[in-house]
DNA sequence: CATGAATGAGTATTCATTCAT
DNA sequence: GATGAATGAATACTCATTCAT
C-alpha cells in the first residue's frame, strides 16, 4: 500500500543509491536496475521520478556538490583568520566522506561524463570555480592579487590531483598526508611571498589586508 | 586488395584510432565499430587482431605509456643537473601532445576504467610510480630523502590535478601556466629546504649532492 | 498491454517454443529470435526470463524429462504384474508425442549438446539411468539379477536405437513395429531364461518371484 | 615452396581433421579455422579444396562410411557360415576405432545434421540400409524372410542404441558387453525361430538354407 | 504510489567465405 | 599450391525506457 509523501524519500534514496552504485562500479555504466535495486525500488520508479538516467545522474552530482558546499560554508564560518579559512577549505575537501574510495571513484566517473554531457560539465566547472574562489578570497588577504590567483590555481590542482591518485587505490597518500602536502604548498608559497614582500617593503604595501 | 605485411600497420592504426575515439568521446563507451571506422577497417578486423575491445584498450594505454616513457628518457638525457632534470620531467608531462584535450579526455576514461579492470589499474599505477620515481631521483640529490619524498608526491599530485582540470576544458590553465605552477611549487619547496638547511648548517650536511 | 501474472505463461510458452524450434531445426543452432518468434514474444523477453540460451535449453530438457517421468509413473501405476510393467515402460517411450519426428529430432540435438554441456549430459544420464532402473526393477522379479541387468541394458539400447532411426525419417519402423520389436526382445530373452531355469530346476530356485 | 601432387594429401588431412575436430567438439559447430589448424593448413586451403564447410563435412561422412564398408567387406569375406557373417557384422560395428568416444560423438553430430542437410540424411540412410541388408542377407538363410526382416531391424536398432549410450560416456556398456548383448539378441531370436520351426516341422521347410 | 511486463535499439563478438598475392 | 588479409552477415545478450494495471 503506497503511502503519500513518499516522493522526497524515494528521490533521496535513489540519489544516494546512484552515488553508491556509481562509486562502487567506478563508472556511469551501472544500469538503472542496479541503482534501483540499491534503493530498494523498481527501475520504473526511478524513471517515474527522474525521467531519465541522465537526469538522475545530474541530480546526484548536484546533491554531492550541495553537500560539499554546505560543509564548506560551515567550516568557513568556524574559522576567523584568512589562513584558518584556507585550512578549513582544505580540510573539507579531504574529509573522510569525500575522500572515501567510493566517492572518489564517483567523482572520476562524473569527470569522465563531463566530456559528453554539457550539463555535467557545467556542474563540475561550477565546483572547480567555487573551490578556486574559496581559496582566492582568503589568499587575496594574504598576498597580492596576481600571486593569490596563482597560488589558488596551484592549490586547487594539487587537491584534485590527490583525489585522482586516491582513485588508483595503490597510492600511499593518506588523508593526513594529503592535507599536510597541501598545507605545505600554501606555507611555502606564502613564505616566498612574505620574503619577497619584506625585501620590497619600502616600495610595496603590506599584503595582509585582513578584513 | 589485401597486401601482405599489413598486420603492424593495422595494429598501429587501430591503437591510434582507439586513442582518438576514446579521447573524442571521453569514455570507453565508444563502440568497436566507431574505432574501426576511425582506422578505416571493419570491426571484425579489430577483433581479429586484438581479440577483444578490452585488449585493444589495454594495448592503447600501453602504447600511450610507452610514448610517454620514451619522451621522458630523451628529455632526461638532455638535462645535466638534478634541477634541470626536474624541469625536464615537468615539461614532458605538459608537452602539447599529452596535454591536448583529446589525450587528457582519454586519460580520464582510462582512470575511470581502472576501477573495473585490474590490468588497466596496474598500468596506471606503473605510470604513477614512474612519475614519482623520476621526480624522486633528482629531488634526493637536492634535499634530504624524507623531504624529497614529500615534494615528489606533491609535484606529482599537482601535475595530475592540472590534467584533470584541463579535462574540464573551461579551466584557464594553459600549458605555460601549468608548467609555471609546478616549477613554482618545486622552487618554493626547495627554497624552504635550503633555508632550513642554512639555519641548521652547523648540524647538518649540505643537501645538495650534485653528482 | 502487459498483464500481471504472465511469468509462468511466458516461461511455458518459451519452453514449448524451444522444443518445437529445436525439433524443427534439428539442432541447437536455432536462434533465440526464432524461438522467441515461435513463442510470440521478443528475444529480449526470453533472456529476461531465462538469462541465457543455455539455460532455456536446459529448462526445456528438464521439462521434457519431467513429462516423460510423469507418464511413466502413471503407466506403471496402472500395471499390476512385472511383465505388464515392462510393457508399460516400453509403451510410454514410444507413445505418439515422444516418437514424433520433431521430438526425436530435439532429442538428437540434446544428445549432441551433451558433448559440450556438462549439465545437459547430466540430465540425459539421469534419463538413461531411470529408463534402465525402471526396466530393471521389473526384470529382477522375473529372472536372476545378473541376467536382469543384461536384459535391461539390451532393451534400453534397443529403445534408444529405434529413436535414432526414427530421426532419419526414412526408417520404416512405425510405433507399432517399434513396440513389437522391443517386446519381442524381452519375450525371447525371458523365454531363454525360463528354458535354462527349467533345465536347472533341480539345483536352482525358481526365478519368478512375483510380489 | 608448395609441392606438386599435394592435393590428395591435403584432402585426406582435412577430412581426418574434420572427423577429429567434430568428434572432439561433439558437433558441427566447430569452425573451419579449427579444422584447418588440426590439419596444419590455413582455412583458405580448406575452401580451396572443398568449396564449403558443408562439402567438407559431407566428404568426411563419405570417408567414414567408406571405411566402415571396407571393414565390413573384409570381415564378411573371412566368415564362412551365415551365423559367422552375422557375428562379423556386429564385430565390425563395435571395433575399437568405430566405438571410440570421439567417433561416436562425430556420428551423433552427423545424425543431428541430417535434419538439415538432405545430402547428409541420404548418406546416413544409405549406411542404415546397408547395415540392415548385411544382417538381412545372412538372417534370410537362417529363418523365414518376414522373421529375418524383424530380427535385422531389431539388431540394427540395438547396435545404434548402444552407440548412442556410448556417446553419453557415463554408460557402463563396454565393447565386449555391447557385442555380447547384440549376439545374445540374435541367439535368443534365432532360438525362438528354431523352436517354432521344430514344432511346425511337419508343415514347414527347414529355415537353414546355407548357400 | 509503484511495478511487472515487454521491447527496440544497440553492441561485442564470431565465422564462413573471398581474394590478391 | 597456399595463405594472410579482410569482411558481411549473423547472433547472443544488454539496457534504458514505456505502459497497463
Amino acid at each position: 500500500m503506497p503511502k503519500v509523501g513518499m516522493e522526497p524519500v524515494r528521490r533521496k534514496a535513489l540519489v544516494d543509491a546512484t552515488l553508491r552504485a556509481v562509486g562502487g562500479h567506478g563508472s556511469l555504466t551501472v544500469t538503472m536496475s542496479e541503482i534501483a535495486r540499491h534503493a530498494g525500488v523498481s527501475p520504473a520508479l526511478a524513471h517515474h521520478y527522474f525521467g531519465s538516467k541522465e537526469q538522475l545522474v545530474i541530480e546526484t552530482i548536484r546533491s554531492l556538490l550541495r553537500t560539499l558546499r554546505a560543509d564548506a560554508v560551515a567550516a568557513l564560518k568556524a574559522a576567523s583568520t584568512p589562513r584558518e579559512r584556507l585550512s578549513a577549505v582544505i580540510r573539507v575537501n579531504f574529509q573522510a566522506h569525500q575522500f572515501a574510495p567510493e566517492t572518489v571513484a564517483a567523482w572520476l566517473a562524473f569527470y569522465s561524463e563531463a566530456q559528453r554531457s554539457e550539463e555535467v560539465r557545467r556542474l563540475l566547472v561550477v565546483y572547480a570555480r567555487r573551490l578556486n574562489s574559496n581559496l582566492l578570497a582568503s589568499l587575496k588577504q594574504l598576498c597580492p592579487d596576481d600571486r593569490a590567483g596563482e597560488i589558488a590555481d596551484g592549490a586547487a590542482a594539487m587537491i584534485d590531483g590527490l583525489y585522482l591518485r586516491q582513485g588508483l587505490k595503490s597510492a600511499p597518500v593518506s588523508i593526513e598526508s594529503s592535507i599536510a602536502l597541501t598545507e605545505g604548498y600554501l606555507n611555502a608559497q606564502l613564505a616566498a611571498v612574505a620574503g619577497a614582500a619584506s625585501v620590497d617593503a619600502g616600495r610595496q604595501l603590506p599584503v595582509t589586508r585582513e578584513a
